[in-house]
DNA sequence: CCAAAAGTGTTGCCGATACACCCATGG
DNA sequence: CCATGGGTGTATCGGCAACACTTTTGG
């Protein structure tokens, strides 16, 4: 990293800084078709009493991925789950602990999105840890800058799950075309493709597995628990393709 | 950003952090079709005479984005250029400087991906700022972690290339598609698509206007020169698309 | 037997590939 | 007049959207 000719001036001007990360931590409930985000009620200041991203300050040897763990086990107990990196947000006066007269003293906030399987993840009842999920229509004023760390991780989690198989990450492990379709109809829309064409394509791929098994939910035909095969997946990594 | 209910331990152990910014700068060389990225000859320890991204240190007052456009008018004048986040990287360790006995100050890199105009980029040369365009093939052992910055922007540049018109941010103001082709053959490799698939498909998304203008070079019928209507593209942002 | 859900099939269109071919210039 | 690069046309193939249709269950 760093600087190589900033001899001169600099030094004394460095920004010091306190790293955060905080957590788009996102969840599909299929029955109820709702996509969720998860929120924390701040229990301190800067905006005690707002709704926030689940965030933490990084600790000493603690690297960004092992912080945004960290929050996401004291909140939820999941097993299954996709993470990654989003975006970096480090504006000055971004947190309002960095004025007036802080000198330098700046709150960076690395952000990590999250995905996690609804049905298996448990809320933690930490006394006084007020936490719950929100339908995204819903979400309230939130704290800091998180509205717009919300809406990035928002249009991150619409543009993977076209060319990306994180929902298989979060999925059960068998599930019918119909629980898949409609993860993707509670993510990307009502109408976001016809849904024999999106069996015909997903299942043309050939990395999903008929296990053989039938289920049947209420009225109807009964359907084929299908599985998520990351062998048969590997070689198209990479390639573009298109789940839509 | 930050911490909501991690009021017992963790005060003393933060850790505290230094916030630099890399740039990954590439530039394109159509007529030798070379895919360059500019890299610095560090002056100081760590890693003093390696070749590392050219960064600075964040310093008061300074956002992100304005630390990496300071570091790119250090090193480069040009005025046509993209700019764009890339990644945080903040492992522990991943600076000498930090070891072994810091007390947890950290250094926090946040990279930015650059693509500048190569025609009218002109390296500053200011006494003892070693700093040259490098082939993307050749370039040597990095400073730091700077060679998995390096392919985490070369990986994005790629990508970007084929879903975003950052190519017309960089290529001049007037150019043949002859010119635009080879400024992606020569980011994707040599085959990337038919010359004249790749024309009309183009041509077909109709924001590249004939301004009816013809030039000749060397030997071979004059080309005509085309334009990037921002207008004619803004309707196609977002949407779905493939230039490749 | 009918509604509801799962699954299959059909058709027409569009776009991409892989070429072959024509055009205008410099030497 | 020919090599060189620019530009146009075309035939084939595959994919995909739209929609009709069949199958299997519960009530």
């Amino acid at each position: 990293m760093t600087e190589s000719n900033t001899n001169r001036v600099n030094t004394k001007v460095l920004a010091d800084f306190k790293v955060g990360v905080d957590n788009v931590i996102f969840s599909v409930d299929t029955k109820q078709n709702r996509l969720l985000v998860l929120l924390s009620k701040r229990k301190e200041e800067p905006f005690q009493g707002y709704w926030g991203l689940p965030g933490t300050l990084v600790r000493q040897g603690e690297s960004l991925e092992q912080a945004a763990y960290r929050i996401l086990a004291e909140k939820i107990r999941v097993k299954n789950l996709y993470l990654e990196q989003l975006y970096t947000f480090a504006g000055p006066n971004r947190d309002p602990r960095e004025s007036p007269h802080s000198f330098g003293v700046r709150y960076l906030s690395v952000s990590y999105f999250a995905l996690v399987r609804f049905e298996e993840a448990e809320l933690i009842p930490e006394p006084s840890n007020n936490i719950t999920w929100y339908m995204i229509e819903k979400v309230p004023q939130l704290a800091f800058d998180h509205h717009q760390i919300l809406q990035y991780g928002y249009q991150r989690l619409r543009n993977k799950l076209e060319y990306s198989p994180i929902a298989f990450e979060v999925l059960p492990e068998l599930f019918t075309l119909s629980d898949l379709y409609q993860f993707y109809e509670t993510i990307l829309g009502n109408n976001f493709s016809d849904y024999s064409n999106f069996r015909n394509r997903l299942l043309k791929l050939g990395f999903l597995l008929d296990m053989g098994i039938k289920v049947t939910r209420g009225a109807g035909r009964p359907a084929s628990l299908y599985r998520f095969d990351p062998v048969a997946f590997a070689p198209l990594k990479d390639k573009p393709m298109v789940f839509i």
